[in-house]
DNA sequence: TTTATTTTCGAAAACGTTTTCGAAAATACC
DNA sequence: GGTATTTTCGAAAACGTTTTCGAAAATAAA
């Protein structure tokens, strides 16, 4: 009933329990004959190692923690499909927390994870998460932490990021290559570095191209679970204030595909009275009418990336190398479909 | 550097490790004095018991597993969120890993917590499996074991399921009970319980109401990655072998959005000459237009029922009782929108 | 056959906690 | 003051593994 332990085989092989023990892991000191004799029983009795001890043992559990703000949530969980199929190449097992855009919860979720002992830590910081002690304190405990995606620029760990700044900029110029002239911008909320930087984005690519910048064409959203929702008021609130826009740089696809939504039941027409650009590539982009020109953020290479760095950093820990914080960025691309024009080829 | 221990507090106060364990614990045979003194330095020594020795010496983890077919799925993300807002209270963590569907991998995984020594595993299985030893064995080890959504009836451990049955007659009903006289099923892949349910429901609705039962009404889909697709192509082999057809119960939302979109994009109209019955109320079927009718299946509530189911079990294993499985069926409800008539007052 | 070398093994310590149980110390009772 | 009771403590064992290191056994060299 009870599970075998390594006892149990040398009280049955007459052989002491560290014989038993290197001659399940092959090592040299111990003979050819006993070997396959143990490694015979621990077959027959189905003898697994108990990892409560080897965890003791070894001081590590094989075990790494995540913390994003939402799972439920297209490119949320692409990243935690991406991380789990490099950890478990790895070995490696990998709790998830979500700390529901909460500075508070995603502390007492570090707190957690420092005591369950996890091997490293991935994390998607929250939206209001400002104060950073609670990360600081995981990497001064020498325990890698890894930042994806909503990362703290100050905090000093690996980084795997997007350039949100020159995606925006490629997204803007986009709208105007396809002749846009008066580009509004839905923009995310007001804390995090995405929205951000892609607000900077948005904005640089205008003056670039002599375009004015005009603060009352930036509309805030949320981009929670009511995304759509606020696709839609927003669009209308556009359709009200300013008759002349003719492009939007929208956030999130979420929120776009709202606002087309709007703007074909309000008969507007996409593109050719309103050009839109989303931004993360969900499926749900290439699939509506018209389809969403949008950028590419890839969810699954960001979690696998962030994983192998983490890797990475368990081993140099293992063999007290110091860790050297490296920030990956990413590639996205600009998809373009059908919400957009068509750049006529300039002879 | 090196976490603080017991022994550290032991020694530092001059008394025993055993006292320092037992103050720490509140336990009663140790003077009000020495607690206060050995939680004062804990507390500024920052003091954690070491997870690893606690499972060694309690033989338990406080963690659990999860194993789904598909992480990026709107149902499956919000179970996995119900499981761990619900775990969290209870102070477990959940691994989270992923079958893909398949069942050597979903075999591999169910080892793969074993020999981690979970306290217990929560699954959802792989539509692939049909042997169901690697379930059996757990049980048999006295670990809990609880299905949900997608679970085999022939495993004797508890489930959370909704009546996928009952589900799709309700639907199938409403289609009915709205005028149509020719329904079609686009249903899910031949082997997983639910869309042979699914399937069931809406043959026997058809059946108590006195319209015959045509098989080349029934599509399949594999409702995987590609679902909208599917939902498209099947919608347009249903227009060119059936004119007729007046309504549709499709097997999942995601399918019927994309048929929605291919009957739009060939002009009928919905649900003047189709109606359409989805399944699971995702979220986007609220928003697109036609908004869809649907069944609600409640993923946040099958996690949270699920991991409580569990954790009952944790708690009778611990105090060596008997599991004694149970079958804890949800309700669903008949969501109606747009993409289906009203029925008219019979007066 | 003796000595030197290699092979093979196991005793012991360690990882850090929890719990039982007996003993010592402190207090209460007479 | 002596006995009985309660309070407080710590020794010891246990959880199951890993690794170091010295010793014994087997083999090779002389």
């Amino acid at each position: 009933m009870t599970p075998t332990t390594l006892r149990q085989i040398a009280e049955t092989l007459g052989i002491s329990i560290p014989t038993v023990s290197k001659a399940l892991k092959d090592y040299p000191d111990v003979s050819k004959k006993t070997k396959a004799m143990v490694k015979e029983l621990a077959k027959t009795l189905n003898y697994k190692p108990n990892s409560f001890a080897v965890n003791l043992r070894t001081k590590e559990s094989k075990t790494i923690g995540i913390i994003i703000p939402e799972i439920v949530h297209h490119f949320f969980s692409n990243v935690i499909k991406g991380i789990i199929s490099q950890a478990e190449k790895k070995g490696y097992l990998v709790i998830i927390l979500q700390s529901n855009e909460s500075y508070e919860l995603e502390k007492k979720q570090i707190n957690l994870l420092i005591d369950k002992r996890v091997d490293g830590i991935l994390i998607s910081i929250a939206n209001e998460t400002a104060d950073f002690k609670h990360l600081t304190e995981v990497i001064d405990q020498n325990k890698p932490l890894v930042m994806f995606d909503k990362i703290a620029k100050i905090v000093k760990c690996s980084k795997i990021i997007i350039d949100d700044r020159k995606a925006a900029y490629i997204a803007t110029q986009h709208l105007i290559d396809t002749g846009c002239k008066r580009i509004a911008h839905f923009r995310g909320p007001l804390l995090p570095q995405n929205s951000i930087d892609r607000f900077l984005g948005y904005k640089k690519a205008l003056i670039d191209n002599g375009l004015s910048y005009d603060p009352s064409l930036v509309y805030i959203c949320q981009c929670g679970d009511k995304s759509f929702e606020e696709g839609k008021l927003n669009a209308t609130r556009l359709l009200e204030d300013h008759k002349d826009v003719d492009g939007v740089f929208i956030n999130t696809d979420m929120v776009a595909i709202g606002a087309i939504t709007e703007f074909r039941k309000r008969k507007v027409r996409i593109p050719e009275d309103i050009s839109i650009v989303g931004f993360s590539n969900w499926f749900m982009s290439s699939a509506i009418t018209p389809s969403l020109t949008t950028i590419d953020q890839p969810g699954f290479k960001i979690g696998k990336r962030a994983f192998k760095q983490l890797y990475k950093e368990l081993k140099a820990v293992k063999k007290e190398k110091i860790i050297i914080p490296k920030i990956i960025e990413l590639k996205t691309n600009l998809i373009k479909r059908e919400s957009t024009k068509t750049i006529s080829l300039k002879t």
